[in-house]
Order: C-alpha cells, then sequence, then structure tokens
DNA sequence: TCTATTTAAGAGTTTATTGTCTTAAATATA
DNA sequence: TATATTTAAGACAATAAACTCTTAAATAGA
C-alpha cells in the first residue's frame, strides 16, 4: 500500500477537521465514530501530528482538537510526512540504501520521475481544498456513503 | 513503502534473471548470495512467481531456477502483480473500499491520475530491457555497488 | 543403487504494524 | 471543591510481514 494505515486514518481526520470551523475544538470521540476510526489508535495519529504543530488539542469538557494556521495551510505531502515519514519520497524502488544519481539502480531514472509525479499530486492538494470540494460534491469520507459534511 | 520487501527481492531476482542465459538453471543460492537476500525467503517468493509461470525451477544438482517465455517478456508490472497483487492499482489512496467515480473519495481524481502514472512506468518497463541497461552501465543490484553482471 | 545437491513445502520465530485497554492529567461546570 | 468529560500516555494484545529452520522430493553423477 502506498500510505499506511495511520496515515490513511490522519489523512481522513485531518480533512474532517479541515471541513469544521477554524475556532472550535472538535471531540476525537465524535471524530472517530463518524469515521468509523478506532478512537484510541486515532487519537495517538492526532497526537503525533500535534507533536508537528499541525494540529493542536484542548483538555476537558468541550476539549477537542483543530488544525492550527500551519495545519490549516498545509498540503497532503506535509500530512503524510509527519506520519509516514519522508521515506517514500527519499528511498530507492529497489529499497536499496542511499537512491541517487552517483549510485543508480536500474529503476532509478523511470523511479525519481514517478516519485516526483506521487509527491507532486500530495503537494498540489492543500487540505481546506479537499475539504470544500468534499463538501461541495459530497465525496464519501468512509466506507459507505453515508458520511455528512455538515 | 510502495512495494512490500517481498516484491523488491523478487523484482531484484528478476531482474537479475534476464541478465542471465535464456537457456541455464540458475542456482537460487548462488543469486542470494550475489544480491544478498536470505535464501529461503527468496526461494519462496520465486515459488510464487514459478506458480504463476513466470519463471521455471528444476530440482538437483544442476538445478535451479530460470525466466520462462513468459517471464522474460513480462513488464515490472507483471512481477509486481505476481507478488503483491493488483491491490495497489485498484484501491482507493484513503482506503475506502470499492475505489470508482461512482463513490469517489476527496482523493480519488488526483490518485487515479498518479495511480495510473505509477502503473504506466511499470508497464513501460520490460525485465530485459532493464537487464540490458543494467549490465552496460553496471547499475548496482545489492547495497554496495559490489554486484558484477559478469 | 547410493550419495550429494538443489528446490518445495510447511512449521516456527521475530519484528513491525495495527488496535485495545487502563490510568493519569487537564478542565469545565455544578 | 467535587464530579464528569476529554485528551495524553503507556502498557498490552492481535495481526501481518519478514525471516529462519527442518524435512521432503527430485535428480545428477559416482
Ligand atoms: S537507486 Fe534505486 S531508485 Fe534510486
Ligand atoms: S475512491 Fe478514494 S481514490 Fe478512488
Amino acid at each position: 500500500m502506498l500510505l499506511s494505515k495511520s496515515c490513511v486514518y490522519g489523512l481522513r481526520a485531518s480533512i474532517y477537521l479541515a471541513s469544521k470551523s477554524d475556532e472550535e475544538f472538535n471531540s476525537i470521540k465524535e471524530m472517530s465514530d463518524k469515521l468509523e476510526i478506532s478512537f484510541h489508535f486515532l487519537t495517538k495519529i492526532l497526537q503525533q501530528l500535534t507533536a508537528e504543530s499541525l494540529m493542536e488539542s484542548y483538555k476537558g469538557p468541550k476539549g477537542g482538537i483543530r488544525l492550527t494556521k500551519k495545519g490549516r495551510e498545509a498540503t497532503l505531502l506535509d500530512m503524510v510526512i509527519a506520519i509516514d515519514g519522508p521515506e517514500l519520497f527519499t528511498q530507492c524502488a529497489l529499497g536499496l540504501p542511499g537512491c541517487g544519481s552517483a549510485t543508480p539502480c536500474p529503476l532509478h531514472e523511470s523511479w525519481i520521475e514517478t516519485r516526483a509525479s506521487i509527491q507532486g499530486m500530495l503537494e498540489r492538494t492543500t487540505l481546506s481544498e479537499l475539504a470544500r470540494e468534499g463538501k461541495q460534491n459530497k465525496f464519501r469520507l468512509m466506507a459507505d456513503g453515508s458520511f455528512n459534511w455538515d
């Protein structure tokens, strides 16, 4: 799979949050219910993102999580790298250490091009854009189309 | 990672075999030594490929493995699908079931395009080509450049 | 035929990923 | 201040991926 499950969950949550008001803290429990993601697992992933200042959380009643300014302006690539790390965009397609034109493997030329196209696609896409389009076109954010963008 | 380790090992072995004579059976032990891949693990991966008629093996002294005609004409995509399955090229980037334009997620349009570019890159590249170029340019097939194409 | 060699097959182990559960810390509100 | 609510943190469990080991089957060559 291109992205880990953690990453995919993190992206879905990010898009969810991007579709919400900037100020309000959103309950993780409610989000995990709506997106059908394990609550505790999602919490851990979001903690990674708060550690990277892409989100911020607030404890207690009325508490929850929201995107920071940085997070709202972030691209999918930023989120992916925060969760899965940059390896996908730096590593050799054949898993050899030190991918580079100095010591290319047979796939190198093709791969750096394809890799750049993956990266470019993630870089071009901002969370707010995605959330806006998702809301507008009622794209789904969970298995069945039952997700409600409000 | 884009491809599983099994897949990457399988690809490296496939390129290795493509650089060898069509008729001779190549010792898996020798190949696993040269490519620095666990012998038993590699054997299992190659068994998958023989099951798909991309390779054929022969037991006993002077035994080994070689590409079939089908295997020699195969593209990287064929090898990848034989080992990792077609999921990478059919599944939703957000892991939602049933990726398709009928029930798109917010990433769908971008992803099918990028996915096609990955597939295209693997499809364009045949094993024999890769082996020929690798041999010619002494591209590396293992960690250090010490691999010898003969 | 006997032995050594090599792949096949399957059980078992280790490690990483994914997911669950419990307890602690913060905080709003009664 | 006491309680309920919510995230934080870490231990724990289940599953999957990666890797190892053992035994069986095929076969070349002595
Ligand atoms: S060295 Fe293999 S892709 Fe760059
Ligand atoms: S439905 Fe998500 S990528 Fe197609």
